[in-house]
DNA sequence: ATGTCC
């Protein structure tokens, strides 16, 4: 085994050896630390620790799992000028993130309704591997949606002003759009406002608890017990597609940035032609990504509008916030004193702005960090803390992470037992199949209240409001 | 994560 060191309750490090230019940090505890079976996950932190251009050091949050070279959970910083930008660091789906919505319907009285609206949005949410979307666009409207990012939505009716003040960025990633190719526009052409397979879901939940009402309320958070809606997806093929791309035209070139400790590890020079492609191309895919989240945010909305009929200007349906979980980003931070500009890759991890960084709607606030668990347990919304730019570049983690391998899950679970077992806690659950029902049950995600527990000991986040699950749709 | 192998 790996030997990792001690620093604190939340906080543990993996000293310099071998290629490794900076240390490893791995925030977790040791509840944990016992979740792994094996080191594969810390070693790739030390592997990413060699990579070119690495600041401070190589860092995990406590939902770190293993990922494509870089370990899912993982925040890594490089020098903007000497330093490397890595397709694995960002990985394959491009802006897998988080949008969560808040209302003012008290769950009690909108009991009888909660099944009728899944339905409706499990009608005109496509979800599932190959489902294609209803929602036609045109290239001309894709090249749009790639190069201006909700703009495109707002434009045509899809977003409010306030859905572009609550989403990262903007939602848009500034990119010339000439390196996504082809194969990766006609992939995203029929995706638009789906919600794909693996972890995506989307879920209604109840405030179940709130820990800190003045920021809650900012959040439209107003009372325990409101109804609130998550949507978890991504860039779909598109990203996909963009990522595969870029891993294959690394791989060709011999100016490629290889690892000796792991392949999967290929990049490229930010500066080269080949690194300012790609940062290009993963912007457009997260544009993409933007939109996507935007357009279930529209079909909700419209579902919502159906099933509540006149009653739907009251009912206060907000966005809150839609982060990006997989992102590589330019940004200044300080590092020993000075300030400097660095490509922070997160990767099932994301921004966790303190107030004073924050500018627009949540400048007083700080952003919220949006962390969902499993389908059949609690997920948290958090805020970044004052400080957190010297300990994780501002950085949290994005869930609770897996504890057992797909395989694994497998292996161990039936899809009967799950269902009942979310029958037996009052949530409705729409699947597309018992694969996606086994490999996404409770049991195969770690304890999110000890994450969450981990996220706030360390000073990184602090916990704005709990959320239940009562209905949930898988893809 | 993914038209789960063009």
């Amino acid at each position: 085994m790996v030997q990792v060191k001690k620093i604190d309750d939340y906080r543990y490090e993996i000293p310099r050896t071998g290629n490794m230019r900076v240390p490893g940090t791995i925030y977790i505890s040791q509840d944990l630390l016992g979740n792994f079976t094996d080191d594969e996950p810390i070693k790739q932190v030390m592997h990413v620790a060699s990579l070119p251009g690495i600041v401070k050091s190589s860092m995990a949050m406590p939902d770190i799992h293993l990922g494509y070279g870089f370990p899912i959970g993982g925040v890594a910083a490089f020098d903007y000028d000497d330093g490397i930008i890595s397709p694995g660091g960002v990985g394959y789906d491009i802006n897998c993130g988080v949008s969560l919505i808040t209302t003012n319907i008290d769950y009690d009285e909108a009991r009888d309704k909660i099944n009728i609206l899944l339905d409706e949005i499990n009608k005109t949410v496509p979800a599932g591997i190959d489902y294609k979307s209803s929602f036609r666009i045109s290239i001309d409207d894709e090249n749009e949606i790639l190069s201006s990012g909700i703009e495109w939505a707002y434009n045509n009716g899809y977003a409010t002003r306030e859905d572009i003040e609550r989403t990262e960025e903007n939602g848009k990633m500034l990119s010339d759009i000439s390196g996504v190719s082809e194969k990766a526009i006609k992939r995203g052409k029929n995706e638009l406002g789906t919600l794909g397979a693996g972890n995506h879901f989307l879920e209604m939940d109840r405030i179940e608890s709130i820990m800190d009402e003045a920021k809650a309320k900012k959040f439209g958070i107003n009372n325990k017990n409101n109804l609130a809606i998550m949507v978890h997806t991504g860039s779909r093929g598109l990203g996909h597609q963009v990522a595969t791309d870029y891993l294959m035209r690394l791989n060709e070139e011999d100016s490629s940035i290889k690892s000796e400790d792991d392949r999967q590890l290929i990049s490229a020079y930010i500066h080269s032609r080949t690194g300012q492609d790609y940062l290009n191309a993963m912007n457009a895919a997260a544009n993409f990504g933007f939109v996507n989240r935007q357009i279930i945010t529209y079909k909700i909305r419209k579902a919502f509008e159906k099933i509540f009929g006149e009653d739907f200007e009251h009912l206060g349906i907000e966005t809150l916030y839609s982060l990006a979980h997989n992102m590589a980003k330019a940004e200044i931070h300080n590092v020993d004193g000075n300030k400097r500009k660095l490509m922070v890759h997160r990767k099932g991890a994301t921004r966790a702005l303190p107030a004073y960084a924050s500018s627009g709607y949540f400048n007083e606030t700080g952003h919220p960090v949006i962390i969902p668990g499993n389908m059949g347990g609690p997920s948290y919304v958090m805020v970044g803390m004052p400080g957190n730019e010297e300990i994780t570049f501002s950085s949290s983690c994005h869930g609770a992470g897996r504890v057992l391998s797909r395989k694994r899950a497998n292996e161990q679970f039936n899809a009967e037992d799950v269902e009942m077992e979310l029958k037996s806690r009052g949530i409705y659950l729409r699947a597309t199949t018992k694969k996606a029902i086994i490999e996404e049950s409770p049991g195969s995600y770690k304890n999110i209240d000890e994450v969450v527990r981990v996220i706030n000991g360390a000073k990184i986040a602090a916990p704005v409001a709990r959320l239940m699950p009562v209905a949930v749709m898988k893809g």
